[in-house]
DNA sequence: CTGAAAGCGCTTACAG
DNA sequence: CTGAAAGCGCTTACAG
């Protein structure tokens, strides 16, 4: 079945029926009507092969996403995908390994698939700045920053790592920690680890204190096991540790784990902070403190910004999207008393399912036995069983 | 940059190019060299939609998979993934919505595509009997049984779901329950949560237990939200449920934190049992029992059923692999003297993780007070170290 | 072993 | 508004 088969069926030539399929203006009501009609009565589908054959390259939009196991980049392309499902652009998702050369990939894809565009999920700049002059459509760095790379065809949107990473330890700062580590990422690999190492760095050195990467700095990849390893040996070399800044939430979660291995509690023997804010880490128990990337608008802005490019004027733009520490159960506020071993003290917290824990009494450093359900306790919960539909 | 160029840059035909490109017999050596190193000289990439045009299908796999975040696809596909690249077959993964119809989906991207096969995560055996006879190439259910579906280009592979449920009933009477619950999945919809449901409701029946879906099941989408949720609903409606069985770790993994959020622990107060064998199970507080289901063995069975069908004179199977029951730390053996309330007991574990966490002396219902590190435990935390390694 | 030629299914100037 | 024709880049019988 054919286009030649439609021209047939419908009476019409070939140029005509193309021209309906491809919603030209040339083309009487009449014609236009009588041609859709035999499509839908054969179910034809043009091969799209040949099509793009002629066409010569508008086809989809590539989305490169490294790691096929990160959370955070599944939350934003599932975003990704229904903002491009939206714009009736057709989406073509292509997984890599996290150490793989996405740039090469790119540009073996592009001469094959003729993207109208691309977006990275996870890209490393450094890739960029050696490969990215071969790839001629415009491209959007998603989660990294473009800035300090002068391609005129890419653009970037991304989390204010430094920023944030500060932030989480001025957070820690405030609550009374002095003595924090730092778990994850590597500073020479990963730009996205050394961006936030370095911003933790920073603020620590604001306070006087230089971080010392061969006692309270341990590297791992970003995934629960190697987070778990990570974070055992940290504590081993250091457990004079207070706080740990895990660089991204897969490691927090298992760095979790470990710690309670360890016979200690968090936040009771050690506070713990994590980066990404993905899904789980509202499950865990207790309850990540972590800063939140906000997914939806990143996905947002790189699928508007790269929307505007393939129209042609736009420049390339360097976003920097806001992003918001949510300070949960994870991390307690040191008091004085608290150094010679007293009960531990969940902090405040801030976000929706967070105030609601608060409400109803849990918080992680409690012993099992002061939580007992009683009928106060109850009627607070069922308070967070709606709250929780609301924001769900 | 085109086949003619090829062909005008080495000095020889369009036909013996092209013939080099193929890999075709009748070529001789010296041709074979030229064409290549001109190739290699300008990177040259053929046009796949040309290519694809004449060579009339043969192109990739496609690899359907319904829910972008379901992690245990995750695994799945990443060892699929590896799989058809070390057979030098090209996958093209498409992701759709747990509810989206993948076989309609399937039957247009056959037209437009040409794959040369089909590979369905998760896919939905009631889609399969509608609309399945219209795919014309091989195709596998994984994690799903086509068994009761005569498609002769339709295998599966798949866990025994009926048969796990069942042993994860059977294990929590062993451990003295009786009050079991169920959440998670939905009767009518999703045929793997009907297995499983089956399968415990016959274990139940078997020890003269009529299972009261009106009180003790809740039914819920595979996600930790909806997991939270539910098992809220279940405990306020059932207080006196000893254990429950989540028919999915996603599920588990949210019940488990609604328990914690009502004032109980678990296994203390509830023993809880997932299914799938996550990845993340194994690093929550407590570590989850649950059925592990073999990822590795289903995508290598399904990548080979795959292959051997495209050859064509293979016929299709409905192959299931086996299962684990891991027995890890959310359920706890109620012995008679427990149901008056004395401290709970960790169950003795049979996976590596847990046997560790055993020597450890560290297990989920035990108060944070009776857990403090010690140097005997630091010696066998050692231990869990490097035996983590080995296994990881 | 190699070359010349037909044709895969479509789109798009070009006439009319 | 419509039709006839060229051509996108490749593969594959068909001769030789």
């Amino acid at each position: 079945m054919d286009i030649r088969d439609i021209a047939r069926l419908s009476g019409y030539s070939l140029g005509t029926v193309s021209r309906v399929l491809n919603g030209h203006p040339n083309v009487s009501d009449k014609a236009r009507m009588r041609v859709l009609k035999v499509v839908e009565e054969v179910g034809y589908e043009p091969n799209s092969n040949a099509r793009f054959l002629k066409m010569q390259g508008r086809t989809a939009i590539a989305v490169f996403v490294k790691g096929a196991r990160n959370l955070l980049f599944a939350d934003i392309l599932e975003r990704i995908q229904a903002l491009l499902s939206e714009a009736d652009e057709q989406a073509d998702v292509v997984y890599l390994d996290e150490d793989e050369n996405e740039v090469l990939y790119a540009i073996h894809y592009q001469q094959v698939r003729h993207p109208k565009g691309m977006l990275f999920l996870g890209g490393d700049p450094a890739f960029f700045k050696t490969s990215f002059s071969r790839v001629s459509v415009p491209g959007v760095l998603v989660t990294n920053t473009a800035a300090g790379l002068a391609f005129k065809n890419l653009s970037s949107v991304s989390t204010n790592d430094v920023e944030a990473a500060r932030e989480v330890v001025e957070y820690l700062f405030s609550r009374g920690h002095r003595r924090i580590g730092i778990v994850g990422g590597n500073r020479a690999l990963s730009q996205v680890s050394g961006r936030r190492l370095h911003g933790a760095e920073e603020a620590l050195r604001a306070h006087g204190i230089e971080l010392d990467y061969e006692r309270d700095y341990e590297p791992c990849h970003f995934s629960m096991e190697e987070g778990y390893d990570a974070m055992v040996r940290l504590i081993m070399r250091s457990p004079d540790l207070t706080a740990v800044f895990a660089l991204g939430d897969a490691i927090a979660l298992g760095a979790m784990r470990a710690v309670f291995d360890m016979g200690l509690s968090i936040p009771g023997d050690l506070s713990l902070v994590g980066f990404d804010g993905v899904n789980s880490s509202q499950f865990s128990i207790p309850r990540l403190t972590t800063i939140r990337q906000d997914t939806r608008l990143i996905a947002t802005r790189s699928v508007e910004t790269l929307l505007a490019c393939l129209g042609g004027e736009t420049k390339p733009v360097r976003e920097m999207v806001p992003f918001q520490l949510l300070k949960r159960e994870s991390v307690r506020a040191l008091l004085p008393e608290d150094r010679a071993g007293s009960a531990p003290v969940a902090d405040g917290g801030d976000d929706a399912s967070n105030a609601v824990a608060a409400t109803v009494g849990v918080s992680a450093g409690r012993a099992p036995e002061t939580a007992k359900a009683g009928r106060t306790r109850a009627r607070a919960f069922r308070v967070q069983v709606s709250e929780r539909r609301g924001v769900i």
